[in-house]
DNA sequence: CCAGAGTTCTTTTTT
DNA sequence: AGAACTCTGG
């Protein structure tokens, strides 16, 4: 680099506003840097500016430029941001998902790994009943060999850049996975017969194919001058690999990250990487940002107090010098329920004081969790949206629709073909299919070749040969029709030529008419793409629900989805032992799947602006079966000045034992086991402040309660029984009106003395 | 081949 | 409690 770049670069508009290491992140251009960004420290301003500054000082073309992200949104963001910085939309250059960068570089050199280019790129789903395939014609038990777990380690295998014959023996003593060995063999044989690949392939591919051809590789290094990297602490090996091999050329990459906020280590990304980046790199300069602009000291503290629980970190400090703002407040509920009640009492107090509902999000470990929430919303009124509920391209119609497009799109396309040769019913069914099958295998032939060849044999019987013939027939015509039809029209005709459509018109059930307004809405989006192709790589590649617009609503989603934005609230509900930690992060992953848990921890609570507010039940219903559930340990682990805990009068933490099994049943005997025992200590440190009160609610009186009883209450006070169902019972109280409540925390009247 | 009944498992997170 | 899968009889 010149010095007039440097001289003109710092006059320039763009780095107005950027504090001193900001501004050092974005200038430093030349060799390795990476970039440890705490929450809220300016991350994506410095990303977007940097990125400007080498378009804007011309230092490269766009065209020179890989700018890697992991969400599409993310993707998106940076393309608008830069856009407005620099005054005009970029274009021509490779900024993307690793997963929409490495199709594209896949589709360019297809031919070197076997594939045509209009490969599939085939979803969860159609992995799924490809490989449950191939465990039944192994002839393994689909019981012992579930076509999930089997999956599972097969995509562990490629987010570590392991092709079929790179699996060590090593790893093959540890699972007794010689058996799985071979059925990863026969899934990339059979991806291969497809034309397709799965997401994991679109890395591997790339990195045989730099490995194979280097004269490609190094066209690919000379035109990549600058590499940049967002969420470097969520790659796994194969796109670390992927990163190390294109950085090779210029050298000039930079990564941003966090190691605190690593928490995808389930699908395969390495915190190592970012912990290893100076080893990896030799002469990278490491940059960290630690002024945080966004949350308040105590909710700063609380989650750094939390994360140093942590071990081998890189370590950071950060800081803010905004006032001091409201403790993190802690809440107790007696259950799930209970708990949704409180938290939308909460946010309709928030809303009278002027705070919109926009600002508020609920931040949930799993997903189940949400639709508490929702009942509650809706009960109150308080407008919500579901973040990262089912997506539209993952909708039934919406997959049976694509196949159609893809078969026709892609002659061989068997995933395709088989999912909707008989939808709707066409009286082509498994044993048919079967047949098919066992022919494709034998002969390394595509289903659908097979299909084709077979309607002019007499191996079918009469019925079926002419169903098949027929249907094979339509998707002829169909493909003959592409060519000289809009995509979109096309869409429309095959819709309602091949009976889908009136299947679901004829559909008596609840769901039917949305799925064909869904319908209606895919041929729609269809127009908004150039071709067939495009339209079918989008929807690959960039499976999210379109954005319903900035309605001020309640946003619920989970910590995994929330990563990256920002509330002025945040509920954190569900911080109870059993749930969060999630007891199978830690079964899987001992004490490193504890230390991702509380990762996903802090990135909860430094979600928050203004104030968090943290929830714990004290028990939940799972599995239809209620389950007592104490405080989670990461609670005791936030430091106490900078928590406010108020359990409700008359909230009872309960014990770890015989509490739930008296008053609850349910959950007879054993089943008052604690997932958490192989684990757990944790709570000691919480203060029984209740115990007296418990013992005393213990009693006697888990018995029936008639309606007409008169009962004393803990919090709501005196009340009549209205309605018993089991131990659920409804009351009328005498100040606090009807309320449901367990049986478990009311005395008969006479006791309550 | 298909519809309906019976069974089992589920609920961590997703490009 | 519900989905998702398997089994059975028409």
């Amino acid at each position: 680099m010149t010095e007039s770049t440097d001289i003109s670069a710092l006059n320039a508009p763009y780095l107005g506003g950027l504090n001193d290491r900001q501004r050092e992140a974005v200038l430093a251009l030349d060799g390795p840097v990476l970039v440890l960004a705490g929450a809220g420290t300016g991350k994506t301003r410095v990303l977007t500016t940097r990125l400007a500054h080498i378009l804007t000082s011309g230092l490269a073309w766009p065209s020179q430029i890989l700018a890697v992200t992991f969400t599409n949104k993310a993707a998106n963001e940076m393309k608008e941001r830069i856009g407005r910085l620099i005054g005009r939309p970029v274009e021509g250059w490779w900024l993307g998902t690793f997963h929409a960068l490495a199709a594209r570089i896949l589709r360019s050199q297809a031919e070197l790994v076997g594939l045509k280019p209009n490969f599939t790129i085939v979803s969860t789903d159609d992995q799924l009943r490809l490989v449950k395939q191939l465990i039944e014609a192994e002839g393994l038990d689909s019981q012992r060999w579930p076509s999930r777990v089997v999956l599972g380690i097969i995509e562990r295998w490629k987010d570590r850049g392991l092709a079929p014959d790179k699996v060590s023996r090593a790893e093959l003593a540890e699972v007794a996975s010689g058996r799985i060995l071979d059925l990863y063999h026969a899934y990339q044989q059979r991806l291969l017969t497809l034309n397709a690949c799965d997401f994991g392939d679109l890395l591997l591919h790339n990195l045989t194919i730099f490995r194979t051809a280097p004269d490609q590789l190094e066209r690919y290094q000379q035109q990549f001058r600058y590499i940049l990297v967002d969420e470097y602490q969520d790659t796994n090996v194969a796109q670390y690999l992927w990163l190390r091999a294109l950085a090779q050329g210029h050298k000039n990459i930079c990564c941003v990250g966090d190691d605190d906020q690593s928490v995808y280590g389930w699908r395969g990304a390495e915190v190592e990487n970012i912990l290893k980046f100076e080893k990896d790199f030799p002469g990278a300069k490491v940059i960290r940002l630690e002024q945080n602009y966004r949350s308040t000291p105590h909710i700063l503290a609380a989650a750094s107090g939390l994360i140093a629980h942590n071990e081998g970190r890189l370590g950071k400090t950060l800081w803010t010098d905004v006032p001091e703002g409201e403790k993190v407040r802690v809440i107790g509920a007696w259950d799930g329920t209970e708990e949704a009640r409180q938290i939308g009492d909460e946010i309709e107090t928030l809303q009278r004081r002027g705070s919109e509902l926009k600002d508020i999000a609920i931040l949930v470990r799993a997903g189940f969790q949400t639709r508490e929430f929702e009942e509650r919303f809706i009960t109150l009124g308080i407008p919500y949206r579901v973040i990262g509920g089912p997506r539209f391209y993952e909708r039934q119609e919406i997959r049976d629709a694509l196949a159609y497009l893809r078969l026709i799109h892609q002659a061989d396309d068997g995933l395709a073909f088989e999912r909707i040769v008989n939808t709707p019913r066409r009286g082509l069914g498994d044993t048919t299919l079967k047949q098919l099958n066992e022919i494709a295998r034998a002969q390394s032939l595509s289903i659908p070749e097979v299909a084709r060849q077979i309607v002019s044999t007499d191996e079918l019987k009469p019925a079926a040969r002419r169903a098949l013939g027929s249907f094979m027939n339509d998707v002829a015509r169909w493909r003959q029709m592409a060519s000289a039809t809009h995509h979109a029209e096309l869409a429309q005709i095959v819709l309602d030529e091949s009976g889908y459509t009136a299947m679901w018109q004829q559909d008596k059930s609840i769901e039917a008419p949305g799925r064909l307004e869904n319908l209606k809405e895919l041929v729609r989006a269809l127009e908004d793409f150039e071709s067939l192709e495009s339209f079918l790589d989008h929807v690959s590649l960039v499976m999210e629900n379109a954005e319903s617009g900035p309605r001020d609503q309640v946003s619920i989603m989970t910590l995994h989805g929330a990563k990256g934005l920002e509330f002025d609230t945040v509920f954190l509900p569900g911080w109870e032992e059993g749930l969060f930690p999630h007891p199978r992060a830690l079964d899987e992953n001992g004490i490193k799947g504890l230390e991702e848990e509380r990762r996903l921890a802090y990135v909860g609570i430094t979600r928050a602006r203004k104030l968090a507010i943290i929830g714990h039940a004290g028990s939940r219903r799972i599995h239809n079966q209620w389950q007592n559930s104490l405080p989670s340990r990461f609670l005791a682990e936030l430091p106490k000045e900078n928590i406010d805990r108020q359990d409700h009068v008359g909230f009872t933490p309960p014990k770890p034992s015989g509490f739930g099994a008296q008053t609850w049943g349910g959950n007879a005997g054993g089943g008052n086991a604690h997932p958490w025992t192989s684990n757990g200590r944790s709570f000691s440190q919480r203060k029984p402040q209740t115990i007296d009160v418990e013992a005393e609610l213990l009693p006697s009186s888990s018995g029936v309660y008639p309606s007409g009883t008169r009962v004393f209450h803990q919090k709501f006070g005196y009340g009549k029984v209205l309605t018993a169902d089991g131990d659920k019972l409804e009351i009328a109280f005498d100040k606090a009106g009807v309320k449901k409540v367990m049986a478990g925390f009311v005395l008969p009247a006479e006791k309550a003395g």
